[in-house]
DNA sequence: CTTGCTTCTGTAGTAACTACAGGATACATA
DNA sequence: TATGTATCCTGTAGTTACTACAGAAGCAAG
């Protein structure tokens, strides 16, 4: 399939026709070509965008954070240093929220495995995690 | 210490003072003892609630999500089967958002490395990534 | 050519903050 | 004790990132 409709784009990413339609006027989808009616066409390097798009917001960066992300990509020509501490530091907000969901993960995972027991779990999410 | 002012509270967490009364008025955090006057008295265990509601946010989690993690730990009376299961729904979820990370942990550490050495990097992320 | 689905623009509502305004309280120091 | 500075209070209004219509127009099948 080569382009497609606003319909077909939410579909295939799950965002939602409104909310595509405001990226664009955040300017954080591309204005897309229109058909001779005027309704919006979209590539698959549009379905591509938006899903990295969609991780991202589910991932807890902020639009504007998406945007720097995004904008390392987006212009081909830029100072490879800035991209270089930019690239880091993204890296690095990454990594401690990996640190943080294994730690969510480890104890739900025993919790679920006691709770599997019939045994109630006692209060271990907030007493042996995020202490710092 | 064993109590402290909203002030350092927030300065503890990283959560501004506005958003700390909004929790509570959300129900999110427990309504606070006050002092004579009338300020907010907060315990070791509301930092820690406190931490730990902040970085679910971070992680992209909404307020309603987190209560629903909060509330497996709240209640010490509660049905065994059904924690069973929305422990694992969340498990799954957070396991879901680990391994998203780690590709853009990976990709935005080798786009660090080729711009270490002085070459452009052919937009990785988008290409590489979050193709499904 | 009509019925139903999709899309359009525009506006209004919601979630989760964030930023004051205007006033009271606490507390260190002259 | 006075006073200045910091902190806290309530309340309201603004921001970000959606989400949900309303009303009109386009498109596709029978």
């Amino acid at each position: 399939m080569k382009t497609q409709a606003i319909g077909e784009l939410s579909r295939k990413t799950g965002v939602h026709i409104e909310t595509i339609r405001y990226y664009e006027r955040e300017g954080i989808l591309p204005t897309p070509m229109r058909s001779p009616a005027g309704r919006r066409i979209y590539s698959d390097e549009d379905v591509r965008r938006l899903n990295f798009i969609h991780k991202c917001r589910g991932l807890g960066f902020s639009l504007k954070e998406i945007n720097s992300l995004l904008s390392l990509v987006d212009s081909g020509d830029f100072a490879c240093k800035e991209v270089h501490e930019l690239t880091i530091h993204h890296a690095g907000q990454i990594t401690e929220k990996i640190v943080d969901l294994k730690k969510m993960e480890g104890v739900l995972q025993a919790m679920a495995a006691q709770c599997n027991q019939g045994n109630v779990p006692q209060c271990p999410i907030i007493d042996s995690l995020f202490d710092a």
